[in-house]
DNA sequence: GAATGCAATGTAATACTATTACATTTTCTC
DNA sequence: GAGAAAATGTAATAGTATTACATTGCATTC
């Protein structure tokens, strides 16, 4: 009983629903996705639905659990390809040491423009909590200003970045004993 | 035919032997891992020795390889529990990207004090050259110092960071047509 | 509206990375 | 030397990602 959304240069028909605020954040997806001359699939919608219901980092492998329908098995490629996608369109970020993926904070915001691109451009910037695994994109753009310094001067083409920070959020710090950077190196 | 080295607080005979200059680097590793009251086995010699042998990143496995003699064949725990003791000592570093690890700079250098203790600290910064694969690591400290800022701001407590930046080394690059960050996000 | 070409997806197999659990050996401390 | 702790050996398995090739769907042109 699913119908057809409205995407602008979209494909069939998606086989998950989502709650109204998650397909208004998909809807927000598309329309950046045509402006860039990128389909958004019915395959593609799913995967980022998914990563947007949950509050942490998923795996490709949970995606898959989750995209398991009575009709249809999907096999790891098809969730890989619709992540490359998603990625090398800015709408999700990988967490290389989770091995996991996100989407981009910016997704959740207000404004449909994407005045932000140059922020998101695959350089985002993260606080990992060890404790409740929460993952927090840092909107700041002074480490990536600093980062393009320091490639300036050694000729050093910047294709893209990742800044993570592994720790204690807020909450988790005020329960446990607080453990600082632990050893001494060279 | 090994002869016993003369490790400090060490175990039994390596199955390995390097070049001069690496056993100089290891010899310096062996001392400071003695300062923090940690045994350079031999295991961890040999596997720490193998990675300074490489120009560039290298995987667990191709280390597995690498291990193998005659008479011993080691799983693959005995090289991740090498690999972890060396990452917490500060001797190596894993490059997340790559699912990688590099020798710290530091062990090369001529000093043989740790006066940079703070800087190794799990902190580390990288330049990856997507096409000859090379790793640089920085000095810089700017960034560190802005993350702990930021982390300071939101009573994030920081226990290690990374922060790993892909793209073209000058050499690769001016061999290539030049690709800047190649698509917009969100 | 068939033909063509390209983008996207399906499918099976496999490669690569890492951990668990438990037995054994080595080293340290007393 | 005995006991405890650290390090290593070993087998099995878990988790992550890619390759290669077949098929389908969509878009453009004639």
């Amino acid at each position: 009983m699913n119908m057809p959304y409205p995407t602008s240069s979209s494909t069939a028909t998606p086989t998950h629903t989502f709650p109204a605020h998650i397909e208004h954040q998909l809807d927000k997806a598309t329309a950046l996705c045509t402006q860039q001359g990128a389909r958004m699939t019915a395959q593609r919608r799913d995967v980022l639905g998914l990563i947007l219901m949950h509050a942490r980092p998923v795996g490709a492998y949970d995606l898959l659990e989750e995209l398991k329908t009575a009709e249809r098995r999907p096999a790891p490629p098809t969730v890989y390809r619709a992540l490359d996608f998603l990625l090398e369109h800015g709408l999700i970020h990988r967490i290389e040491r989770l091995s996991a993926f996100i989407p981009c904070t910016n997704l959740r915001h207000c404004s449909h423009t994407h005045e932000h691109s140059e922020a998101c451009l695959h350089t985002a910037q993260f606080l990992i909590c060890r404790d409740c695994k929460t993952v927090t994109e840092i909107a700041d753009t002074t480490v990536l200003e600093t980062l393009k310094h320091i490639c300036k001067n050694e000729n050093f083409v910047i294709q893209s970045t990742s800044v993570e920070v592994e720790g204690l959020c807020a909450d988790c710090a005020s329960k446990h004993p607080t453990k600082e950077l632990p050893h001494q190196g060279v």
